[in-house]
DNA sequence: ACGAATTAGTGTTACGTATTAGCAGAACGG
DNA sequence: CCGTTCTGCTAATACGTAACACTAATTCGT
């Protein structure tokens, strides 16, 4: 492992002016030729800054951690990948955390990440709120939030990036409505993002006078999807719509319907949200929203690294990026 | 921050002495009395050790790296997540980083890992053979691979991960065999673990005295598929049926096949590889080869940490995995 | 009773880097 | 010609930890 002590010696000058000569701070204005010997000997030898030295010398460590609830949620290794090119643009390293949306482990990582691993976190968190993650701020470990909704921004410095999910999901409704549905259920998971996708078509369906029925399991996959379907096509006054608040919960219902016989979109319309890989592959595809979530990550990427290089100060700001509603043939 | 200064100052005790207490080494036989004072001054005061100061001290970092083609391909977030289930279990922490399958990223990426940043790398590698993976292991740093087939294990310390692609493959084809197909196509892209499924396939086929027609596409993608499956379908002697090499591939086929009128199963077969969560969720069902791929990232986890703790020596093995053919509607 | 062995620690150093303080010599001003 | 200001560098230090080499006090063996 090469050391700057030994491009020093490559190059017949100390450690220190090595530092200087690599630091590339203009500080003491080093002549030329100096410089040049010093990158030279630094390329011959192969020198490789001790990452590890570094930041126990600076306490910035070039790394951010991004906070997720599940890889393998088809909705986030996007996510993740926009965060990573970014971070990779501005020479950072990223650890991907898997919260599986509980709070015991929400907590547990951003305890973790005041303890010196990282710079900064992108985060999507389902439980914890702005004063659970104040800690962080108090350790300088800059933050940029996931969100589902606009958060009214306080003077903290943490961004949030957002999509207007509740917005997203009255268009759905809105939708829905002008197909001439007029019982419409909502099938969705408890807790995370769900919640205001729920409101947001709701309020959509009331303006129209139209009271949904809504039908909630614990888990948002396709069973949770698939059993919620089955509380609405039990109740009396059958739905013949059915939002469900993500493509999973959508795609596990349609599967029902389909082993009952019942026709999508004929006899029951069916729209989702998340618009994951999937969607446009069953049959028949999926009406749902998508995302971007590769914007979403890069940008959320871009602002933390903004706070990070002192480029972006004070307090945080809400970014809203866009959506966009894909009508497929299933509604 | 925290530091051993603190907690020793809190329990009355050296900084030498805290660092033997909580490094656990039982080198040095201290009285429970003391061990006592110092954890409890340590929890008190919440003293976390600084792991950059740890890493420039022992020269380990506590930290591994997933190299993957793409996070966002389907096949890799189980993987991955199976690797961060064991990391997390022996306080590990995880890279993940993105390759993109160029030999370009591949390079870089293991120049990046041999500079300090990570004890071991969890790797599947679409370029870099043995030889180019060697700068690691002189610098101690562990390796493990993914792989599609039995690599003939050498004395280096390098572990491999497989699934026996081409036996799958063949068996795949030995299906179509029975389900009375003379004539059989197959989509593939170019690279990666694609050749090895082509072949197995392509030999299973042999042995029943059909000679399959193979259509490759530079992507393996969706889009790869259907301009592959194109070319099957314009050629003399149209192929029953059809393997592709992977499930996004098959999926890809499957569309175009749809828009031109052609029936799944009933006009044309369709087989695909990978058990990506959409294949069971298309129209026809994908028939398929399972890989288990959260159960690999594990394997592969745990064969690593045993490498870095020393409960594994010598030359590396090759851990063959199970994979599960899938029988679904579409062939 | 006396040397040897054990116990219970401590002092010190090194890891590789960034940074501050400062030094020797040259250039400059008057 | 002497004091001042640059220029071009270096010595020293600190970051937090692990581990080696010690020591002082106690216990043990015979």
């Amino acid at each position: 492992m090469v050391t700057q002590r030994d491009v020093a010696r490559e190059a017949g000058v100390s450690q220190a002016t090595v530092s200087l000569v690599l630091g590339g701070k203009r500080t003491s204005t080093l002549p030329q030729e100096t410089v040049d010997r010093v990158l030279e000997a630094a390329d011959r030898l192969g020198y490789r800054p001790n990452r590890y030295a570094q930041a126990l010398r600076t306490n910035r460590t070039q790394t951010v951690a991004c906070l997720v609830p599940d890889i393998t949620n088809p909705f986030y290794p996007a996510l993740v990948r926009g965060v990573q090119r970014e971070a990779e643009r501005a020479d950072y390293d990223v650890f991907v955390i898997n919260t599986d949306g509980t709070e015991e482990r929400e907590r547990y990582y951003v305890d973790w990440a005041r303890h010196g691993r990282v710079d900064g976190v992108v985060g999507a968190f389902f439980h914890l709120r702005l004063g659970e993650l104040r800690p962080l701020l108090d350790q300088d470990i800059a933050l940029v939030r996931i969100e589902a909704s606009r958060k009214q921004g306080g003077p903290l410095p943490v961004d949030d990036i957002f999509v207007d999910n509740r917005k997203a999901a009255a268009e759905i409704g809105e939708y829905l409505v002008t197909k001439g549905h007029e019982r419409v259920g909502i099938v969705a998971g408890r807790g995370g993002p769900q919640r205001v996708r729920v409101d947001g078509c709701r309020e959509a369906l009331l303006r129209h006078g139209i009271e949904p029925r809504i039908a909630l399991d614990a888990s948002f996959t396709e069973d949770g999807g698939a059993r919620a379907m089955e509380l609405l096509l039990n109740a009396p006054e059958r739905p013949t719509a059915v939002f469900a608040a993500n493509d999973l919960m959508a795609i596990g219902a349609m599967r029902l319907l389909r082993t009952l016989g019942i026709s999508v979109p004929d006899d029951m319309a069916v729209a989702g949200f998340d618009d994951i890989s999937a969607s446009s592959l069953v049959t028949p595809p999926l009406t749902t929203v998508a995302q971007f979530q590769m914007d979403m990550g890069a940008h959320a990427a871009r602002v933390l690294i903004e706070r990070l290089s002192g480029a972006r100060t004070g307090p945080g700001l809400a970014h809203e990026l866009r959506y966009a509603t894909i009508k497929r043939e299933s509604a």
